[in-house]
DNA sequence: GGTTATTCATTGCACTTGCAACAAAGTCAA
DNA sequence: TTGACTTTGTTGCAAGTGCAATGAATAACC
C-alpha cells in the first residue's frame, strides 16, 4: 500500500479544481450582480427554456427542490423573475423571468461566455478530453 | 449571440461532476465512519504529514482556516485526533492522528483507493488528459 | 364516487459555511 | 523595555444547505 497523497486523489483534485472555477466565476462577474451560483443557474435555465417548474429545475440543473424552491424566492423578492401557480395543475409553480431578470442576464451571458472562452484557452488542447470526461462523470449513476 | 445553454456551460458541468462524485464518495465511504469531507481532507493530510498545524493545512488542503479549526475540534471531540499548543510557538496549533484515527483511515485508505480506480476505469483513456487539466486549474490564479 | 397513494412545493430544524472581529502570541525596531 | 505591527487560531453572526415533515393538489384504484 503506497502512502496515501490526498493532492493525487482525483476526487479531491477535481473537487478543488471546481471549487477554484465556480468561486473565480462568483468573484468576477455574479458578485456585482448580487446573484448566488444557485439563482444564476435558475435564471440560466429559464433564460433558456422560459416557463419552467421548481421540479423541471430540480431534474435538469443537479439541485434539490428546497434549493431550487429558495432560490426562485429570492429571485423574486428582488423581482428578477414571477412565480405563479399553474392553472392545470395548481401543484406546479411556473417561474419566468421577468424584464428586468432578463435584462441582467443580457449583461451576464457575455461574461459567462468570456470567462468560459478563457478557461479553454486555459486548457489549451486537453479541454475535449476533459469535457468529454466530465459527460461521463455526468452521465454515470456513481 | 448564440442561446445560452447552461448544459454546454463548462464551469457548471464541473461543478455538477465534482459534486456528483463528492457525493457518491460521501455516500459509499465517509458515511460509515462518520467523517465529512473536511474531517477526511483534514485526516488524510495528518496521515501523510504527521504533525501539522492549522495553518499548514489551510495552505494545503485548499480549506479556509476556520473550515479547519472547527473540523479539528470535531475530530478531537470524536477521538480521531489531538490538538497540543507548540510550544515553540504557541500560537501554534499542533493537529496529529491518534491511535483511532489512524485505525479509521487504515480502513478508509485502501476504500479511497478502490474508488479512485473504479473512478479512472470509469473515465478510461480520458483519465490522462482530464488530470492535467485539472492540475492546471489547480496551479492556475484564475 | 370515495378512499388511498402519489406528486409538488414549501418550511422547520439542525448543521455547515464564509467572513469579519477578536484575543493571544510573537516579531521588530527604536 | 516599550509600543506598533503581524500572525495564528477561534468564535459570533448571518446566510445557505440537506433532509424530513408538512399541506395542498392530483392520480389511481376499487
Amino acid at each position: 500500500m503506497p502512502p496515501f497523497a490526498l493532492n493525487d486523489f482525483l476526487p479531491y483534485r477535481l473537487a478543488v479544481a471546481a471549487a477554484r472555477v465556480s468561486r473565480a466565476f462568483e468573484r468576477r462577474y455574479m458578485a456585482e450582480t448580487g446573484l448566488s451560483v444557485s439563482e444564476w443557474r435558475v435564471m440560466a435555465h429559464l433564460l433558456h427554456e422560459g416557463e419552467v417548474s421548481v421540479r423541471e429545475i430540480e431534474a435538469r440543473v443537479d439541485m434539490e427542490k428546497s434549493k431550487v424552491s429558495r432560490a426562485a424566492s429570492r429571485l423574486e423578492a428582488d423581482g428578477m423573475i414571477t412565480k405563479v401557480v399553474n392553472p392545470d395543475d395548481r401543484r406546479l409553480v411556473s417561474l419566468s423571468l421577468t424584464d428586468k431578470g432578463r435584462a441582467l442576464m443580457d449583461k451576464l451571458i457575455p461574461m459567462a461566455n468570456t470567462f468560459q472562452a478563457e478557461l479553454k484557452a486555459l486548457l489549451g488542447p486537453d479541454v475535449d478530453q476533459f469535457d468529454t470526461a466530465l459527460s461521463t462523470i455526468m452521465k454515470d449513476k456513481l
